[in-house]
RNA sequence: GCGGCUGUAGUGUAGCUGGUUAUCACUUGAGCUUGCCAAGCUCAGAACGCGGGUUCAAAUCCCGGCGGCCGCACCA
């Protein structure tokens, strides 16, 4: 679309969304839903659940918001989430350091916290403002502090992610998974990013929603259950070595674009995801991260992208993250976060040790016996083959141990399974990316008419219920209707004010799929007329069916296929 | 965060070389009318983003926040 200005304007005036705190002038990077915004993102997520939960098994977590530092330590977030910023200590002034050392250096921007701090004070950088003198390199940070408890209170930030919910809870998910790989789970929730400029609607804010899923693998059976039903189908990628190109998942793996058929088969699930709820598969694809655009924990990165009025918007990243997360997390809380893997058969594996004789050492060696034999078992087989003795090394003490003391040997050992650190697929959504990219593709005007086509699952509105005239009885059958439908679960608005056209319109704007009118001839025959919203056919329903037809119309069926009811 | 532009009813706007009751349209509500696609009539409701300054007088001029748009930067 040309002007997202127009989209706004209309979802400001409809009740999508509103500028939060706009009585106080308003705060960048933060955003209403209103009531029918706020229901089309419900709808969102209740199709996102039911795939993901419901489909492919995913346990849905709640995790806090607030984490404490140490969360963040161990993800990397501290370090690593933060841009470098100097200020001047004679007025206070703060400045992006790289912009500073603009022109002393080919690409600041790469230097490190150290390194550009050099930089400035080689080259007698002072405050633009006040020529004052400035600190070294500080690091912003872009998430949210906050502080735990009272008093001497402990460090905790809101979650950049939801993600980290999730890694911590590895254990957890891994034993009601009933300790079988792979295994994932889901979080809806908010996450928080003290962007340095937030712009463009919804496209970038400090408070936002995610749905995100980590599935947890074994590295070397990155696979999935339900891969094989879908591998014929087809992606549209743009791969970070080559030209855009449309490949099916079984093409797409088998060449290396792909990185495993787990990824593969959750961008599968994203594009499906993506289709169901309404963006235009003309307008959306898969680009693939470059090397030195990935994230400090991902292996392989694809975006699906759609095209707005903003140009191309990344909605959802699907990265295999490696083990990169929970061995962190494993590192620095000193928790167990592995899998062990069972054989089927315990696995027979027949080596050759070096097998101490106690009794012969302990009479040479006595009180160091215990100390050396481990020594001495340790030592590979060749070491001590076909000689007459061995040196140890004891706390840096020469030992001499004679053949006498250990002999070579055959064991057979039984090993039932694997132990390891699991690495994780990360699909994560950003919803109001997803739903404003959904409100643009819906978007249709023609001659100054406003429609907007949004698919049956997402409207907040699923139909509209008119009597012809607010009179006559019209009005009581109308009102019995709208009770009824409501009653099923429907989310339908009743409006008997001014002309039919002028309320079909308004449902249009909102994208309400469907309406149904009462008339004269209901009171004879029993029939309602249902309206399609994008072709504005008609056809003539008994009111019994009403339910069942607009059932029909909000899955997308034609509204011809009533006709025969 | 930097630079440019900008801010008037719910929405879009006029006024902005200072000076009547701030223009118009749509929207909203009430009434009349209306018998399937934003029809008409009457009435009503609703705005100068905020703070300071200049002036007899500020929507209008100046300064500073705040918000928005565009470009740069940022977007782990």
């Amino acid at each position: 679309m040309d002007d997202p200005q127009e989209l706004l304007s209309l979802c400001k005036r409809r009740g999508f969304l509103w500028p939060a705190y706009d009585i106080y002038g308003g705060a960048a990077g933060f955003f209403d839903y209103g009531p029918l915004g706020a229901a089309m993102k419900v709808n969102i997520e209740s199709h996102w659940r039911r795939l993901h939960v419901l489909e492919e098994g995913l346990q849905e977590l709640v995790c806090p918001v607030i984490a404490p530092e140490s969360v963040f330590e161990a993800s990397g977030h501290l370090d690593t989430f933060a841009d470098l910023y100097v200020e001047c200590t004679g007025c206070g002034e703060t400045y992006r350091a790289d912009h500073l050392a603009e022109g002393l250096h080919d690409n600041p921007a790469a230097l490190k916290e150290k390194e550009l701090g050099d930089l400035l004070r080689e080259n007698d950088v002072s405050c633009p403002a006040c020529k004052g003198e400035l600190t070294a390199p500080k690091r912003f940070n872009l998430m949210f502090r906050t502080s735990v408890g009272a008093g001497s209170a402990k460090a905790g930030y809101l979650r950049p992610e939801t993600a980290q919910g999730m890694f911590v809870n590895f254990s957890q998910i891994y034993r009601f998974g009933r300790e079988r790989l792979p295994v994932g789970a889901v979080q809806i929730g908010r996450a928080f990013r003290n962007e340095i400029s937030p712009r463009q609607g919804l496209l970038r804010l400090r408070e936002f929603n995610q749905m995100e899923a980590e599935v947890f693998f074994h590295p070397e059976r990155k696979t999935w259950p339900r891969y094989g039903n879908v591998k014929a189908e087809v992606l549209s990628l743009v791969p970070s070595n080559g030209p855009p190109t449309d490949m099916s998942l079984l093409d797409a793996v088998s060449s290396g674009t792909i990185a495993n058929e787990a990824l593969a088969y959750f961008m599968w699930l994203t594009q499906r995801f993506a289709v169901d709820v309404g963006v235009d598969p003309d307008r959306m694809r898969f680009r693939q991260h470059e090397k030195d655009e990935m994230a400090h924990y991902a292996t392989d990165c694809w975006d699906l992208e759609a095209e707005t009025g903003y140009g191309w918007v990344e909605l959802v990243g699907v990265a295999d993250r490696g083990c990169y997360d929970v061995q962190a997390h494993l590192k620095h809380s000193g928790a167990d976060l592995t899998a062990f893997e069972r054989f089927d058969e315990p696995k027979e594996v027949t080596k050759e040790i070096v097998r101490p004789k106690y009794d012969v050492m302990g009479k040479l060696f006595r009180g160091d016996t215990k100390a050396i034999a481990g020594i001495v078992a340790q030592l590979p087989p060749d070491a001590v083959r076909d000689r007459d003795s061995v040196q140890v090394d004891m706390d840096g003490r020469k030992v001499e141990v004679p053949s006498t003391c250990y002999e070579l040997a055959v064991t057979t050992e039984k090993i039932s399974g694997d132990k390891f650190v699991p690495h994780v697929i990360e699909p994560s959504y950003g919803v109001d990316r997803m739903l404003y990219t959904l409100l643009e593709h819906a978007y249709r005007v023609r001659d100054d008419y406003v429609t907007l086509s949004l698919k049956g699952l997402v409207a907040p509105v699923k139909v509209g219920v008119f009597p012809l005239m607010a009179r006559d009885g019209l009005d009581d059958i109308a009102r019995r209707l709208y009770d009824s439908l409501v009653a099923e679960g429907m989310a339908a608005y009743y409006d008997d004010s001014g002309s039919i056209g002028r309320r079909y319109a308004r449902m249009d704007e909102v994208g309400t799929p469907c309406c149904v009118t009462v008339d004269y001839e209901t009171k004879e025959d029993g029939q309602v007329t249902i309206r399609d919203r994008d072709s504005a056919d008609q056809v003539r329903v008994k009111l019994d069916d009403v339910i069942c037809a607009v059932r029909n119309m909000i899955e997308g069926r034609s509204p011809q296929s009533l006709a025969s009811m």
